[in-house]
DNA sequence: CCTACCGATCGGTAGG
DNA sequence: CCTACCGATCGGTAGG
């Protein structure tokens, strides 16, 4: 809350408070956060103990309070990376004027990310209810802003047609729901995160609805019928 | 695997082997069940304990063994719940033949299911990694076959040109994904699950979609644009 | 980063 | 459906 919101890890530097977290230091805390993400995914927060994630690391589980002040510390840790990961891809796309395009591009951004990290987004969404309250006010305010970008885009795609003329909370919630609902069945051997980014485009925005980033040149093409 | 496949809560009828269970019994039974499902959602299962269950229902822990052979047993009559009264009303849907409108009541009857019943769907699809080993795969079957239901419909639907021409498989998942996620955002006060299934649709087959049933004469117009 | 250890919680059982 | 209780697990700390 006070001097340490800037950002990702800088909590607890190294042990004297005036040096620079080392690069060793960091490079172990992301592979703790990983790990953690990986054991928390397959047994849930409460199953999945310390002492495993000890052993993963090959430490002993004591050890672990060098880098972390406790438990729910690491679920924060875990949450926080996940969203601003997602939000920082996301806003990527806000310069983007065409609204189909744009729209287009929030949707392959979010389906591909959260491919891309099965482990952080599936404790992001299953493991909720666990995250302590303090944590989770704060993570909730970086959900709300997620949920008002794809809102803007989803209503300025209806103003223009591109869309049908759906309420745009509600259309944002779907389009929301039919890309993060990849981390419950993506299999990255057999499935193609592009392709299904894709036939989410596909199927809200019609059959040929640009690629995305400013690559493709505004292939506007009437939708599917 | 034996004898009992037959149904719902069946097992451990009363403690005469031969006698049906009373409707006392029963009642007990779907309230521990329901009682249950909304403490696994709050908590999680594996905070959420049997004390705490136990409470809710007025009872001494130990009593809930009269009714339930383990925790493990009572996750799973969640999910039972959860899957059944899902796939035995979308398959109410599968007796429509124009693609169009069967697409259309699936995905209606998928949002208002899901919508309607959030404590059981958030703990069938939070807590999968808790269910144990011989339970899920139960579980998992029933779970194809919806998959399969959805998957041909959405393959019809894109033969006949209703919706853009996706793979079926990730077309499903993404209708699914739109549709399931409901629970995870969706508050009974503030909104309204039949507008939120009619958004679903628009969204995916155009703005003036079949409502649903064969009551709607089957209004056929040109998708979105 | 380790060894040793504590207090609390929890699923489950005995026996009625 | 209850009282009493056990064994195991787990987050966390002391102290180095």
């Amino acid at each position: 809350m006070s001097a340490d919101s800037a950002g990702t890890a800088r909590r607890r530097p190294g042990r004297p408070r005036h040096t620079e977290p080392s690069p060793e230091y960091r490079a172990r805390m992301t592979e703790i956060v990983e790990t953690a993400a990986q054991i928390f995914r397959a047994k849930g927060y409460d199953a999945g103990s310390l002492d495993d994630l000890a052993a993963a690391l090959d430490l002993r589980k004591a050890s672990l309070y060098y880098y972390v002040r406790s438990k729910a510390e690491l679920l924060y840790l875990i949450f926080d990376r996940a969203i601003s990961t997602a939000l920082s891809r996301i806003e990527s796309c806000l310069d983007i004027e065409d609204p189909r395009e744009r729209l287009a591009s929030l949707i392959r951004d979010q389906a591909i990310t959260i491919a891309q990290e099965p482990s952080f987004f599936s404790v992001f969404f299953d493991q909720r209810p666990r995250l302590a309250a303090d944590y989770e006010a704060e993570i909730r305010a970086k959900e709300r802003r997620y949920l008002r970008i794809f809102a803007k885009a989803v209503a300025a795609a209806a103003a223009e047609g591109a869309i049908a003329p759906v309420e745009a909370r509600y259309g944002a919630q779907a389009i929301l729901g039919m890309t993060s609902w990849v981390y419950k069945w993506f299999e990255p051997g057999r499935d193609d995160p592009e392709a299904f980014a894709q036939t989410c485009i596909d199927l809200v925005l019609g059959p040929s609805a640009p690629a995305a980033r400013p690559s493709a040149p505004g292939t506007k093409t009437a939708p599917a019928g």
